[in-house]
DNA sequence: AATGAATGAGATTTCATTCAT
DNA sequence: GATGAATGAAATCTCATTCAT
C-alpha cells in the first residue's frame, strides 16, 4: 500500500532519502570549497553530510561525478537569480544595477554558492568539460542577460553608445573581485573588506562613465 | 666586464645544478597552474624539467616546499614589475593606467607568471599560509602602490574626490577579470576574448567616472 | 555466567574487526623478528594476516606505531609470567629456579615471544624510548622480582650473603643465552642446542656456587 | 719512479688510499651498530669517514659487502684476542678466567667492536650466511678454545668433571649480557652498570660452584 | 682517486571504490 | 537503504648505485 502516491504521508526514512543527495551536494560543495577537488575526501563529505562514505555511492557513481552535479545543479540556481533579477527590470539600467549588485551581495555573504566559482577556477584544467560547461551555461548566459540591459539601456540613450557585452563584462568584474575576495583571502586577512563601499564606489564611478555626454548625471 | 661574474670555470655539471632549481620551478609552475597542487604529479614535474622524479628532491625537501618556493619566488617579479611602473608615474593618472594596463597585458599574455593567481586561488584552502602571504606580499603591496598613485592624482585635482584605496581595487577588478578568463576559460572557448578592446573600454568608461565634474574629460 | 561477554551477537565483520589487530600484531611478530624493523615490508606482514596492505592502516597509523603496540602488548604477558612465578615461590630458591627455567624454555621454546628481546636488541639505535621502555618495564621488573627472591634466600640461610641484584643478572644470563642461540643461530645450526643440559649444568654448577659455606650442598 | 717500490716513501694521498678501506670499515662499524643494515645509509657512512658515497664503491661494490667485510675482518681481531688469551694460560683455569674476563672487559668498554654482536643478532634473519659464518668461525672457535681450557682444567683435577662445553658456554653466558647491556640498554639507564662487580660476582659464584666437592675453595 | 648529480626501483601511505552483511 | 571493513591502484619520498667530470 502507499505504493502508488509515493509523495505523500512518507515515513521519516523516506523523507530522509529523498533529501539524501541534497544534503550530500551541500556536503560536497563545502569540502570542494575549502580543499578544492583532489584534496577533499568522500570520507569528509560523507561525514559533514552525516553519512558513511558506502552512502555517497547510492546517489552518485563517483567522485567526480558528485563535483559535476554539484556544479551544474548550482548553475540553475546561480542563472535562476540572474533571469529573476533581469525580469524586475523595470527602472533605469543604474537601479537595475544597483539591485544586482544587493542582490548579488546578499547571496555571497550569506551562503555558500560564493565558492563555487572559486572550485571551477581551481579545477578547470582538471576538468575542462565542466569549465567550458560553466562559460556556456553561466557565464555566457549571465554575460547574454546583461548585454541586453544595456543594449536597451543603450537605445533608451541611458547611457553612452558602447560595446554592450563589454560593458556587461565590466560590470562584473567587481563582483568577481569580491568572490575572489571573499574565499580566498578573507580569513586571512584582520582587516575587513567593506563590499558595500566598493561596490557603491563602483557604482558611482562606473555610472558616471556611463553616462551620456553632457548629462548632468 | 663580467669578471665578477661567479660562474666562470664552473664544471658543466656545477652549472646544471646552479641551473636546476631554477627549471624545476618553471616546469612546476606550468604542471600546478594545469592540474592543482594535489592533482600535480612529481613525475609529471620531473619529466617537464627533463629529469627524474628523484631529482627534484636534491633541491627541494617536498612537493609542499616546491610549490611555497615557486609561489613565493614570483611574487618579486609581479612586485618589480608594479614598482618599476609606479616610478614611471610622470604624466597624468590616465597615462599611467594606459601603460600599467598594457604592461600588464604583455605579462598576462606572453608568459605563465599569469597563472599563480589561479593558483592561490584553487589552494588558498589548503595553504593558508600561503594566502596570507600573498595578500600581504602581492596584493597589499599592488594595492597600496596603486592607492598612492590615486591619492596624488586627487591632490592634483586630476580626479575627483574618492576614497583612494577601493578605487585602486576598482581599476584592478578588470586585470583579475582578465587573468581569470585566460586562466579558466580561454582553452575551452573558441571565440577570443579581446583582451585589448576590454581594457580600452574599462579605460573609457573608468576614466570618465573618475574625472572631476565639469571637466570636458 | 558470560552475560557480560561485549561480544555476543556481533555481526561477523565485528567479530573480525575485534580479532583484527591481534592477528596483525601476531604477524608483524613474525616479521620484525625476521628482518627487523627496516626490512619488514608492510606487505609481508598483511599477506601473513591474510590481509592486504590497506587493511593494517585501518588499525596502526604507522609501521612505526605497529612495531611499539608490538613490542608493548607483549611485555603484559612475559612479566604476567613471571610473576606468576615469582608468587609460586614456596619452597627453596634452588626449587624456584628450576621451575623459572624449565617454564621459561617452554615460552622460548613454543612461542614466538622469545623473539621479541632480539628485536629489541636489534632496533634499540632506532627506537631508544623503545629500549628504555623495555629496560624500566621488563627488564628491571623481573630483575626486581629475581632480586627480592634472592634477597630472601640469603635471609634464609639458604644461599651465601651475595649482592642480590648480581646475582639476580647471573641467574639470567644464561637464559639470555639460549634467546640469543635461539633466535640468530640456531637455524644455521645442523647440531642442535641442548637447552636442558645446558640450563641442568648451570643449575648444578650455580646453585653449588651460591651455597652457603661448607653445606654438604 | 717509485712504481717497484711502492710501499716505501708513499705520498700523503698514496698512504691514505691504503687507509681508506680500514676507515670506510671503522665508519660503518659505527652506524650499522647505531641503526642496524637497513636503516644505516652510504651517505652516513662516507660521510663518518669523510669521503662521499661514491668513494665507497671504489673499495667495495656493494653495501652489502662492506657489511660482510666488516662482520669478517672483525673475526680475526676477535679471535686474535682468543687465541692469545689461550696461548697464556699458564696458572690455574681460575686464573685464566679472570685473565680472560678483565680483558674482554677492556675490549667492550674501549672499542666499538662491542658492537658486533649486536650486529649479528639484528641482522642474521636477513644474512644467514653471515650468520653460519659468525657461528663457525667465532662462536665455535671460541667455545671450543675454552672448552679445551675446561676440558684440561677437569684432568689436573682443578674442577669438578662437568660437560667442558656446556660449561664453556656458561663461562661465556655474562659476558653475553654485558655486551647486550652495554650496546642496548646502557645510553637509556642512568644508573651505571658495574660491569667489574658483576663479572667479580660471577666469579666468585662460578669457580666455587665449578670446585671440586671437598675442596677448600 | 674522488666527486656528487642523477637515476629509478622500491618502500610507505592514502583514499576512492566495492560488497557482504 | 545503509554500513564500514577491505581492497589495491597510485602517489610521495628514500636511497643504493652509477657515471661523467
Amino acid at each position: 500500500m502507499d505504493t502508488h502516491a509515493p509523495q505523500r504521508h512518507l515515513r521519516s526514512w523516506q523523507r530522509r532519502k529523498q533529501a539524501r543527495p541534497g544534503e550530500i551536494l551541500e556536503s560536497a560543495l563545502a569540502v570542494f570549497a575549502e580543499k578544492g577537488f583532489a584534496a577533499a575526501r568522500m570520507e569528509d563529505i560523507a561525514a559533514r553530510a552525516g553519512v558513511t562514505k558506502g552512502t555517497i555511492y547510492l546517489y552518485f557513481p563517483s567522485k567526480e561525478e558528485v563535483f559535476k552535479s554539484l556544479a551544474r545543479e548550482h548553475v540553475s540556481r546561480s542563472l535562476l537569480f540572474a533571469t529573476e533579477q533581469a525580469e524586475k527590470f523595470e527602472g533605469t539600467v543604474f537601479d537595475f544595477l544597483r539591485h544586482f549588485y544587493a542582490g548579488f551581495m546578499g547571496l555571497v555573504l550569506n551562503s555558500d554558492v560564493a565558492v563555487l566559482p572559486k572550485i571551477i577556477i581551481g579545477e578547470a584544467g582538471n576538468f575542462p568539460e565542466l569549465a567550458r560547461f560553466w562559460r556556456e551555461e553561466v557565464i555566457e548566459k549571465a554575460t547574454g542577460m546583461m548585454s541586453g540591459v544595456f543594449t536597451r539601456a543603450i537605445a533608451r540613450g541611458e547611457i553612452r553608445d558602447l560595446p554592450a557585452e563589454l560593458v556587461a563584462k565590466l560590470a562584473m568584474a567587481p563582483i568577481l573581485m569580491c568572490l575572489v575576495w571573499r574565499t580566498t583571502f578573507e580569513k586571512t586577512s584582520d582587516r575587513a573588506f567593506d563590499y558595500d563601499a566598493f561596490l557603491a564606489t563602483h557604482c558611482d564611478v562606473f555610472f558616471k562613465g556611463l553616462a551620456p555626454e553632457g548629462s548632468a548625471s
